[in-house]
This record gives structure tokens, C-alpha cells and sequence, in this order.
DNA sequence: GAGCACTGC
């Protein structure tokens, strides 16, 4: 390939008609952390605070938003970056009075924003955290029968409706970041309205200047995008906007399509690293392979550049990456050196590069899709898409974080306008068979409720398909006694099945450690293309034969063993050592906390164990995992028993190639072929006693 | 023989 680092530049970028840009989201809210410990902070510190409040593009508003939250039982709230109404609005709302009956809340899709949040609105009013200002997220909660304003997770608030169906705690709700349309969010905005209309007309009833009754205020916030929509679907809304603070990224859109964009985005680096000044280069790639290949390419031809130019340092970051790869991106740029941070869409909303200046875009990424299947279950799939318009603004505004900025699109600025403005809701592209079974535990149907975007139809039966199998609903979508029981589980009824089917196996113990690992965010096992070998080695120790559900009850048993007699360092070491992520040993051993203390209230005895048995645990959780059963072939690869589908045990399993004749599976994901993920060997005979158990019902 | 990113209870 010939590539001169003064050669002819190939993409030939033309400037962008809009100059100046603002991005659309903030990915940290907040600002840094603040002391939130002691009850107040020095007085110069609180003055500085006060200052920065008060020059907030949102500050000069103030009375005219008080004002129209005042006049409007729902308000939309756009406001881009910087603007500080997630921070601002609330306290504004405290100080006018309109919560007087109750608390403010305001919901955020992430834990560490609405901790991170209630911090620094502590720190504004002065108070300490936990007082008038608190949170509520799973696990960590700060709050007293003085808190005000408390900022929460919308699974926490989801959760809330169950025991309070009318969320009569709070007088104002306020959704933070909308836009994302995450299934809780969607689910909670379907709620709010009926709550409101309920709420408010009892009011109505009694006339005015009473004030015994509880009425409800809801503000909807969001990015500008899809705005109106929140406004259609809140009927009698009022939609004002909030101006935002960004620096200006100038936007090169290429001028013809690019076949090969990792090609692209290399000579596009070089260009950048030859004719522009110092700053560096982020450049958004869809997955793993694409970086590494890039990597490859961009370190040859920067090993032949002229010694009096500035050398390059390449970055690759993706989530898979061990954790002390992804932090070189944070370190101080060495002198005289551009660093090129090859990264996928983690860079795009969870982690903030410093120093970036250019950011080269593909227009790509990987997308997960769930393809719900009407015999049940169905399948993910994991396949390279053209990003939306609202990730290409946001992937853009992640040069202009400190300075102005320059973004090249590997894509015309008519593919630009070709791409969809924002994000299929998520509620339209996963498995819904948690949120329809925690609904039926209120009474309601995901069927009849008005959601803002209605999810298919097989979606929807697939889900009914799915608790049925599992014995939570009955064939009238009633829910039994059983499908309560997994409700109560802070879990996919798959595998709250699995526990409660652990109670007559006498395995409690062993399903608990399980699937804890199993619903833990991280990922327990770090890969690692360099140290493929040792990887491998470290892994045999774990291996059991009965498949992948065992073979993580070795490393959480041995885990144990470490950190009931090593202190911290050498827990780490160990870890570290083996290839696994101790963040997931440790998330798991929360979240089994929590499932000891439901098992404890279900009457379940959570420290039964089975010791070194291993079909007990294997039953109780194919009786979770009853719709993910294959039989092998004669050719070697999988056929489901309930669906038609033909799977192969991804290569990551411990029974791939062992052609075990029947196994269970905790996924599949469709990426080149359809693979069954999280593989563990049951005998046929089970299958039969599984049968024989849906005929009784 | 293969791994977008999250997030929540």
C-alpha cells in the first residue's frame, strides 16, 4: 500500500456548512467530585460555589422556568452540555416551594451519575449528603426523613412502584436524561402518566385552596434531539429550552463514501499528524478487530517518519482490553509525541480522553439486538451498523472538551442526514420478559399500558412464552404464586427460576455463587491477545467438565479461599495473575448479598449446600435455562429443542468441541453464526423429566 | 475458533 506521510491526501474533506457545534450530552455530570463528608464546606469554597452557580447558561432563566413548572403539571426540558439543569433544576424547584408535599426526585439511567450528582448539589446548598440533599442507587443508598431532593436510578424508582403504586412519596419527578429512552425510563414515563392523571384529578375534585391532596409534577429533561415526541406524549405539556456551553468543533464531512474505513481513518490520521498542530487524535472504530488491524498499520508507517516529527503513540481501548491498557490513555503525552487513542464507543459516552482535539469517525459501530422468536427465548445479535445522528454529534463534541476542535467523518454529510436521528429505545430491541413479569406483579399489562413506543408484537409473546415455560404466568398471563416468588428476585426470571428450583436440589449455595457471577456487570474472565498461552494455562485450573456454569463456581470457590486467608494486594495479585477481573468478584459478592437476603425472605435457606456434586446445581439451573436446550447433531453442531434454530458452542466455552450430546446455554448471540454462550452438559434423561413437568401444569 | 458499549433491580 502506498502510503507517504507527505503524500497526496486521498479523502479530500471539504469544510462542514456548520461551523460551530454543539454537542448534544454530557457524558459525566456534575463536575468533579466534591467534599461531601463533613456539614459544610469552608466559606470561600461555598462562595466559588455560589458563583459558579450563578453563571450557568440556565442561571439567567431562573424565574421564567419557576415560573412555567408553576403553571404546567408537565414540563419538557431541553438543554444541551453544560447548561446545568440536571444540577440547577432541582434546587430551584426547592427554593420556590412548588415540592411542599413531598420529595423532589430525579431520576438518571446510571448509578454513578445520581451518587456523583447528589454530591455536588449537597455541596451547593451547603448541607451534607444524606440530609436535604440524598441518593438512592442499588447497593449504596444516602438519604433520612429530611431529604428533599433525592437523586435515584430508574430501576430504583421502577422498583419503588411495586410496594407504592402511586409514588405518593414524591411531588415532583423529574427524568433525567430521556432521551436515552432506557426500558426503565420508558417504563416509568408510561407510569407517570397515569399516576398524574390519578393524582391530580382527586385534587380537581376537591376544589381549589385545598391543599390536602398530593398532586404530581413531572419534568421531563432531555438532549434537543426527538424532543417533541416527550411533548406529544404528555398531552397539555409545556417544551422550553436550555441553551448550552461548548467549545466549537469544526466538522469535515469526506466528500465520497469510503469503502475501507480502516484504511481511511489511517490516512486521515496521517494528514491530521503532518498538517495540523499538536493535540490528539481520537478516532472511533466499531469493534476489537478493526483496532488491532488499525494499530498495526498506523505504527508501521509512523516507524518511518522523519525524525524531526513529532513520533506516535497508539492507544487502544475497548472494554474487553485489560483495565491497565485502557489507563495508558490518561497518562501525560510524552513530549514532542500525538497520541492516537484507537477506541470503540467507549470513548463515547463512559470515558472522557483529556487532551483530545481531533476525533477521525467512522460512522460505525456494534450494535446487540435481541430477536425475540415466537416458540420463545430468541436470540442477540451483535452486527456493525452506521452510528445516529445524536452519537455522531456526540463522538464530534469529544474534541471539543477543552478547547475548539476538529472532527473528519469518514462518511458524506448526505450519509450524515441518511442516518436515523437517535437510537431505536431499548424497549424495542431486548427481551422484555423481566419488566412484563415485574408489571404483572402491579396489575399490569406490557400489552394494554400506553408506552411511549408500543415494543412487536412477538416481542411481547415471546416474553408471555418464555414466563409460561418458566411457570410464572399461567396459560390465562395470570402470574402464580411461583412468578411472584421470581419477581422478588433483582433478577432475569431465568435465573431466579434456577434459585428457587436450587431450594429442592439442596444446592442453594452453589446456584447463589453462580449466578451472581452470572448478573454481574463485568466480565469475570480478562482476555488477552497478547498473552494468549498463558491465558489458556490459567484457565485449566478452573476447567470442569460439566461445562462453563461449574467451571465459574471453581474460580468463585477458589477466589473464596484467597480472600478468606490473603490479604487485599495478594487477592489482587492472584487475580491478575489467573486473568480475572476481580471488579466482577466483588460485584458478585454484593449482589449475592442481596439474593441471600430475598432467598431469605421467600423461605429459602440460602447456605444449603450440595458440596461436590455437581448434577444438583446443573438441574436447578436448566430448570431456569428450560428454553435454552440443544441436542447435538451428527455433523457437530446444535439443535434447539424448543425452536428450530442450529447453534454451535462459542469457542470461548469449555465444552466447544467436546460434542457433548445435550447441553443448556445462557445465551445466544448471533455475530457470524449463531452461538450458544455460558454451555454446560445436562443428560438427556433431564430433558425428559423437564417435559414431563410442563405437561403437569 | 471468537469477544460494541453500557445500565438497572
Amino acid at each position: 500500500m502506498p502510503m507517504r506521510a507527505n503524500g497526496p491526501l486521498p479523502n479530500g474533506y471539504h469544510n462542514s456548512s456548520s461551523p460551530a457545534f454543539n454537542s448534544t450530552k454530557t457524558p459525566k455530570k456534575g463536575g468533579p467530585p466534591l467534599p461531601t463528608s463533613s456539614s459544610s464546606i469552608s466559606s470561600s469554597k461555598h462562595a466559588l460555589l455560589q458563583e459558579q452557580r450563578s453563571e450557568l447558561p440556565i442561571a439567567k432563566g431562573k424565574d421564567a422556568l419557576i415560573h412555567e413548572f408553576r403553571e404546567h403539571d408537565v414540563t419538557v426540558l431541553l438543554g444541551e452540555t453544560g447548561s446545568g439543569k440536571t444540577t440547577q433544576v432541582p434546587q430551584y424547584l426547592l427554593e420556590s416551594g412548588l415540592a411542599r408535599n413531598g420529595m423532589i426526585a430525579v431520576t438518571q439511567p446510571r448509578k454513578v451519575a445520581a451518587t456523583s450528582l447528589a454530591g455536588r448539589v449537597a455541596a451547593e446548598q451547603n448541607v451534607a449528603l444524606g440530609s436535604s440533599v440524598g441518593y438512592s442507587v442499588r447497593f449504596d443508598e444516602r438519604f433520612s426523613s429530611q431529604t428533599r431532593i433525592k437523586y435515584m436510578t430508574d430501576g430504583m424508582i421502577v422498583r419503588e412502584l411495586m410496594s407504592d403504586p402511586s409514588l405518593s412519596k414524591y411531588s415532583i419527578i423529574i427524568v433525567d436524561e430521556a432521551h436515552e429512552r432506557s426500558l426503565r425510563t420508558d417504563i416509568l414515563i408510561a407510569n407517570l402518566k397515569t399516576i398524574q392523571q390519578r393524582r391530580n384529578k382527586s385534587q380537581d375534585a376537591k376544589g381549589k385552596g385545598k391543599d390536602t391532596s398530593n398532586p404530581l409534577k413531572i419534568i421531563i429533561m432531555s438532549a434537543t434531539l426527538d424532543a417533541e415526541k416527550f411533548g406529544r406524549f404528555f398531552t397539555g405539556s409545556k417544551i422550553l429550552y436550555v441553551q448550552g456551553r461548548q467549545h466549537p468543533v469544526k466538522i469535515y464531512h469526506s466528500s465520497q463514501g469510503q469503502v475501507d474505513y480502516v484504511d481511511s481513518a489511517m490516512r486521515t490520521f496521517f494528514q491530521i499528524h503532518t498538517d495540523y498542530p499538536p493535540g490528539d487524535v481520537l478516532i472511533f472504530l466499531p469493534g476489537q478487530e478493526d483496532i488491532e488491524s488499525l494499530e498495526k498499520t498506523i505504527q508501521i508507517y509512523a516507524n518511518q517518519l522523519p525524525h524531526d516529527r513529532m513520533s506516535v503513540l497508539i492507544c487502544p481501548m475497548y472494554a474487553a482490553q485489560a483495565a491497565g491498557q485502557n489507563s495508558k490513555v490518561f497518562l501525560a503525552t510524552p513530549p514532542n509525541t500525538r497520541k492516537c487513542i484507537l477506541a470503540t464507543n467507549i470513548a463515547e459516552t463512559s470515558i472522557t480522553i483529556p487532551g483530545v482535539k481531533y476525533v477521525i469517525d467512522t460512522g460505525k459501530c456494534k450494535e446487540k439486538r435481541y430477536l425475540a422468536r415466537n416458540t420463545g427465548g430468541g436470540f442477540d445479535t451483535l452486527l456493525t451498523r452506521d452510528i445516529t445522528q445524536s452519537s455522531a454529534m456526540q463522538r464530534a463534541g469529544r474534541a471539543g472538551r477543552e478547547g475548539a476542535g476538529h472532527c473528519f467523518r469518514l462518511y458524506t454529510e448526505d450519509a450524515f442526514k441518511a442516518m436515523p436521528l437517535s437510537a431505536e429505545p431499548e424497549i424495542m430491541r431486548c427481551s422484555l420478559s423481566s419488566s412484563l413479569l415485574q408489571l404483572k406483579c402491579i396489575g399490569q399489562d406490557l400489552e394494554t399500558l400506553e408506552l411511549m413506543d408500543q415494543p412487536a408484537e412477538e416481542s411481547m409473546k415471546s416474553s408471555l412464552i418464555v414466563l409460561y415455560l418458566l411457570g410464572a404466568l399461567n396459560l390465562q398471563k395470570e402470574i402464580t404464586a411461583l412468578g411472584r416468588q421470581m419477581a422478588a428476585f433483582p433478577l432475569e426470571p431465568i435465573y431466579a427460576r434456577a434459585i428457587i428450583a436450587s431450594k429442592e436440589y439442596g444446592c442453594t449455595q452453589e446456584v447463589l455463587d453462580i449466578v451472581s457471577i452470572l448478573s454481574a456487570s463485568s466480565k469475570l474472565f480478562i482476555e488477552s491477545s497478547e498473552q494468549r498461552e498463558a491465558v489458556s494455562e490459567a484457565r485449566k485450573k478452573f476447567r470442569h467438565v460439566c461445562g462453563d456454569h461449574l467451571t465459574i463456581l471453581n474460580v468463585v470457590k477458589a477466589y473464596q479461599e484467597i480472600a478468606y486467608s490473603e490479604a487485599k494486594g495478594s487477592r489482587k495479585e492472584w487475580c491478575r495473575r489467573h486473568f480475572l477481573n476481580e471488579r466482577a468478584l466483588l460485584e458478585a459478592s454484593d449482589i449475592r448479598d442481596q439474593l441471600r437476603q430475598t432467598c431469605q425472605r421467600l423461605g429459602i435457606d440460602h447456605s444449603v449446600s450440595c458440596g461436590d456434586k455437581d448434577d444438583p446445581v446443573t438441574f436447578s439451573l436448566g430448570h431456569g435455562l428450560v428454553m435454552n436446550i440443544a441436542l447435538l447433531q451428527p455433523d457437530g453442531t446444535y439443535k434447539q429443542t424448543i425452536g428450530q434454530s442450529i447453534v454451535k458452542i462459542h469457542p470461548s466455552s469449555v465444552l466447544c468441541d467436546k460434542k457433548i450430546p445435550a447441553i443448556i446455554y445462557d445465551e445466544l448471540v448471533y455475530t457470524n453464526q449463531i452461538y450458544a454462550r455460558g454451555v454446560s452438559r445436562i443428560p438427556k434423561s433431564f430433558i425428559v423429566t423437564l417435559g414431563a413437568l410442563k405437561q403437569q401444569r
